[in-house]
DNA sequence: TTTGCCCACTCGTCTATACGAGTAAGCGTG
DNA sequence: CACGCTTACTCGTATAGACGAGTGGGCAAA
């Protein structure tokens, strides 16, 4: 058979001064909102659609590396062009580190994404001393070398999240805080027992697209970015006693804060 | 002149199976990233890459849309391909719906920009009743119609922020906050002032790749995503009085919020 | 029936070529 | 000197063709 697309694409304009890889861009885009291709589902092949426009190839390939840097379709060597099905998201509110949170023995992490039905993973545990990036040794005040704890967090399989926390040694060395599992309620609840009463939290929050490394460890498609989470706790003492630096697959995530008015 | 690169950009590998276009882009991402290419500089033109790596100008052209899509790198028709400067952020803090903030007469926009420097302007001003979305009706509680607010924010002439502000007709309708300039501390100061005292503020933040509008009105280069802040604004006896929805150019903004540990 | 191969279809990579259009500098003319 | 044209260089768009490699179904052989 040929083309199932003819019934649901148009046709170019050929007075038309926009190029004809964004007349067909724009015209699949618009049966994508329009659901005429659903989440999921696959679009007409190049060679159908190098049929059906009566164009070369290379511009039928143009138009899809648009709509994928649009984040809306992602090829499949061998299979073909499908809609990008948005992924659960995962909701992170700004009481999530209140301490009523923490008295529990498993990880937020977990206890949330069972409650959603997901299966939650944590992975590439790392642990250990290193020299503090200009960044963090700033936000720290001053510290030399730090207790860097990394881990990837993953959803039904997929990763979504890669932290690093990083800890001045004083306060880290010799204690749970720098063994793989540090227990229950997690480094915060430690800090808590060791006297560093914690006072409150400070998050940056950046958007940008992934670095490779970062679209090789949380396995991103293209068109879809990151967000950079940069946390710093701190005690009543005022002193930073952490800082946790997260990326987060961009197309996973919502946060959710609450400010007061006052 | 031959091309200048030949000092800064290695040669290809035969033998690796990684694609040429791909290891093109790695070394040229390589040397930006190790400032061999600052920001704003020009990068040896597609003609110069050709003859460096001997290979077709497609391939060079595959090279620099993949450095495009990661927001490194911005072509100029006719000028060349250059560095994207990173322009300067404007933070957004937590405390910036603060009322000691609201006392004064110009908006928050204008005085921090002007603070730090920059020339801000704000544009395509309108105001009108219209009917609300499912997910704004929603927020504010099954409202039907609304008054929206839209502007858009400018940092010496270039597009930042876009923002809608939707507020209940029986709130705003005949008040000042349907007038283009709603008076000196903005619609929040009115707000109060008509006995909506403010309790908090919910902000939800997600990062996604801008649709075609967004690119158009934001002006966005190729690579650069939005955040999405939706801001819903409560009274003290919990009504939700305002939503406002903010795309913001990512590369310009870095949010920062203070949350409490308790 | 099961195994394994082949083939058709898919996207990925690369070449070669052509013309269009924006930019900027040089040069000659008025 | 000032203006406008030419020209060389830049990226943008599009064509046509070639080969490679992943996927999955069908068919033939064991």
């Amino acid at each position: 058979m040929p083309s199932l697309s003819s019934g649901l694409l148009g046709d170019l304009d050929p007075t038309s001064d926009r190029a004809v890889f964004r007349q067909i861009a724009d015209q699949l885009r618009e049966a994508i909102d329009r659901g005429r291709f659903k989440e999921g589902e696959k679009l007409p092949s190049e060679a159908e659609l190098v049929e059906h426009y009566g164009v070369s190839r290379m511009t039928v390939r143009n138009s899809f590396s648009v709509l994928q840097g649009e984040g809306l379709v992602h090829a499949e060597h061998g299979k073909g062009v499908f809609v990008r099905p948005r992924p659960p998201v995962r909701r992170l509110a700004s009481d999530r580190f209140a301490r009523r949170h923490r008295e529990q023995g498993k990880s937020a992490f977990i206890v949330e994404a069972d409650a959603a039905g997901s299966h939650p993973q944590v992975d590439s545990l790392e642990v250990k001393e290193e020299k503090a990036s200009q960044d963090v040794s700033t936000r720290l005040g001053s510290v030399r070398r730090v207790l860097a704890r990394r881990r990837r967090y993953l959803l039904d399989g997929r990763p979504v999240e890669f932290a690093t926390s990083y800890l001045p040694l004083d306060i880290a060395r010799g204690t749970p805080i720098a063994e793989p599992n540090p227990g229950p309620g997690g480094i915060y609840a430690r800090l808590e027992e060791l006297g560093h009463r914690l006072d409150h939290f400070e998050e940056e929050i950046r958007a940008r697209m992934p670095s490779p490394d970062e679209v090789r460890t949380l396995r991103l498609a293209s068109g879809v970015p990151v967000i950079h989470l940069i946390r710093t706790a701190f005690d009543q003492e005022g002193r930073a006693v952490e800082v946790c630096d997260t990326v987060m697959a961009a197309d996973a995530y919502v946060l959710s804060y609450q400010l007061p008015a006052t």
